[in-house]
DNA sequence: AATTATGTTGCGGT
DNA sequence: AACCGCAACATAAT
């Protein structure tokens, strides 16, 4: 899934074509990937759009599209049949639109047509009240650009927790937009290792980490998001952070630092990669 | 055929 | 309570 560089990029791009539209009709394709009732929503007119920790809120003038992309969910806008934009067809998306993997449909009065695209049927749309969006909000931790999240307040935080620093960066309800590439990446960079225990991480470490995990979300969001399987821009082009990766997905290739291989084990299920001369 | 995948939730056991 | 591993969701690529 796009994690929070990748859900920023497409936010940005929504926000800027989609504000003041109308929406005239939403397509569902697949029950799961919407829940909400489409009669209502003709007319509605999108008066902002915006990102919190990885999910996009399209606000209307009555009710609000809240939107989880997961793993492979994609928004991808298209004006009047063409990709906007322009540029060539490519491997940048998956096939023509609608595609086998097309969920949802959303059609605006301009002729501009929001597809959402979703390979593994995990994420949705799920049009809901203020007051619903504020409850569905409220169980995340800040945002980890948020300048709330402090150096001191990430250290206290850890402090809390006895599990591997790697699960609990995870966890959305400490730090919300984090995801496992940018996770594996902040803690490469930081030079700490993924399975040293939260709370034994100092005040010194949590300020390296801090700087660390938004200076490789920050360049991420600069480079349109990281296209590794999925992910791509709302004009269907992918982002540029995969080809700058530092040790994500990089199993057995040279540590960036110190040339020694990068490894890989499991964290909670999930990959994680690093370099053991330069993570302690 | 088995393993892997950018996310999240929930369950059962310790 | 905190923590852990694992399964589930559903699909495709290697």
């Amino acid at each position: 899934m796009p994690e929070l560089p990748e859900v920023e990029t497409i936010v940005k791009r929504l926000k800027s074509e989609l504000v003041g539209e109308v929406i005239t009709r939403v397509e569902v394709k697949r029950a799961k990937s919407f829940q909400g009732n489409t009669k209502q929503l003709k007319g509605r007119r999108i008066v902002d759009v915006s990102r919190r920790a990885k999910l996009i809120l399209i606000k209307l003038n009555q009710d609000n599209l809240l939107i989880h992309l997961k793993m492979t969910g994609q928004l991808i806008l298209i004006n009047d049949h063409k990709r906007l934009g322009g540029g060539h067809p490519s491997a940048d998306w998956i096939g023509g639109l609608p595609s086998s993997h097309t969920r949802v449909i959303i059609y605006l009065m301009s002729g501009q047509v929001l597809y959402f695209n979703d390979q593994r049927v995990f994420g949705w749309i799920r049009q809901m009240s203020d007051q619903a969006v504020d409850q569905e909000l409220a169980q995340y931790g800040p945002d980890i650009i948020n300048v709330r999240v402090t150096a001191g307040y990430l250290y206290q935080r850890l402090q809390a927790r006895s599990s591997a620093i790697k699960l609990v960066l995870l966890d959305s309800r400490v730090v919300a937009g984090l995801g496992n590439i940018y996770v594996c990446d902040g803690l490469f960079l930081a030079g700490i290792n993924p399975q040293k225990k939260a709370k034994t991480v100092s005040l010194s470490q949590v300020t390296k980490l801090l700087t660390a995990l938004k200076t490789v979300i920050n360049r991420a969001i600069k480079l349109g998001g990281a296209s590794i399987n999925t992910y791509r821009q709302v004009d269907g082009l992918s982002g540029g952070y995969q080809d700058e990766l530092l040790v994500y997905g990089r199993e057995d290739m040279p540590c960036p630092q110190c040339g020694a291989k990068i490894e890989r084990f499991k964290q909670g299920g999930r990959s994680t990669f690093w370099c053991r001369q330069c993570q302690r």
